[in-house]
DNA sequence: GACGTTACTGCAAGCAGCTTGCAACAAGTG
DNA sequence: CACTTGTTGCAAGCTGCTTGCAGTAACGTC
C-alpha cells in the first residue's frame, strides 16, 4: 500500500501543471503506486476498474500520457505485444528471455559502463532503454 | 546488383525445403538481395510492385515469414513503427538515436563483451538483438 | 455557493501494422 | 497432361493505441 501523500502530493504536482484532479485519475495513481511494476495500459484498466467501474481505457491512456508528460511514468516495450508502464523513479533496463519470457534487470552501472564503452567507438551514449533487451535466461540457454 | 547466382540458389533451397518458385519471389528475392538493409514490408512491396505490379503486401509479409522460417532473414524494430527486415548474414546490433533517429551499429564483438559480463553477473546473455537500443548520438549528445 | 471557463471523460470511430480465411490459380511431380 | 498441394490476391479481422466529439464536472472568481 502507497503512503497517501504520495498520491495526493502527485495530485498537487498535477493541479500545478494546469491539471485536474478527478476520481479517475485518483484511483489510476492509486494503481499506480500500488507498486505495480511492468503493468500494461489494459491490465492497469482492469485494476482501477476493480475500484471504478466505468473508467474507460482510453482515459488511462490519455492519463498516462499526461504523467509520462511530466515525467512521472515511462513505458517500455518488453516484446512484440502491449508496453508496460511504471513510475519513471523505477526506471532500468531489461533483458528477456526468447524462449521462456523470464525479464531480468540490467543494473544501472553495468549499461553505463557499456554506453560508455560504447561511446568511445562510435560517439552513440545508451540512455532510458524504451526496448528490452533480448537473450536467453540461465537455464534456457543451458537447454540450448 | 546482386549475382543471380545467389538469387537461384535460394530458389533452390526454398524447393528443397519444399517451397515452390513464382514470379512473385522471384522478384522480392531481387529486391532482398540488391541489399536495401533496413527495409520495411511496405518499402519492399513498393519496390517488388515497381518490378511486377500486382505483388500484394500480404504475399510480402508470408514469404518474409518462410524466409525468417528458413533462417535466411531476420526483422528488427528500430523503434515504434513498422519492423526493418534484412538478410541473417547481415545481422547486427542497432543503437537509434532518440532525437534525430540516425542509426549506428554495435560491432559484434562489443556485444559479445556486454552478454560475457551480463552472463556472469545474471545468467542472462544477449543473443539475436530483436530490437534497437535507444541512445544519443553524439551531435545530439553535445546539443543536449 | 452560484457561475463560467475549460479540462476531463466515455463512447464510437479511426489507424497502423500485421494476420487469417478462402477461393482461384499455378508450380512441380508422375 | 492431369493432379496435388503450395501460393496468391482480396477482404476481413485483430491488437494496441489515438482522435473527434458532445456531455460532464473541476476549480478559480465573484
Amino acid at each position: 500500500m502507497p503512503r497517501p501523500d504520495v498520491i495526493e502530493l502527485t495530485l498537487d504536482a498535477i493541479r500545478e501543471h494546469g491539471g485536474r484532479v478527478t476520481e479517475q485519475r485518483r484511483a489510476i495513481l492509486r494503481v499506480l503506486f500500488e507498486g505495480s511494476d511492468h503493468v500494461t495500459a489494459d491490465d492497469l484498466a482492469v485494476r482501477v476498474q476493480a475500484q471504478l467501474p466505468d473508467v474507460h481505457i482510453t482515459t488511462v491512456y490519455r492519463f498516462l500520457d499526461t504523467l509520462a508528460e511530466m515525467g512521472l511514468v515511462t513505458h517500455v516495450h518488453l516484446g512484440h505485444g502491449p508496453a508496460v508502464y511504471h513510475l519513471s523513479a523505477h526506471r532500468h533496463a531489461h533483458v528477456v528471455c526468447e524462449r521462456c519470457g523470464e525479464i531480468g534487470v540490467i543494473a544501472d552501472d553495468v549499461l553505463q559502463g557499456w554506453s560508455d564503452q560504447l561511446e568511445r567507438g562510435t560517439g552513440f551514449r545508451l540512455v532510458d532503454q524504451h526496448f528490452a533487451f533480448t537473450g536467453l535466461c540461465r537455464g534456457c540457454s543451458a537447454e540450448a
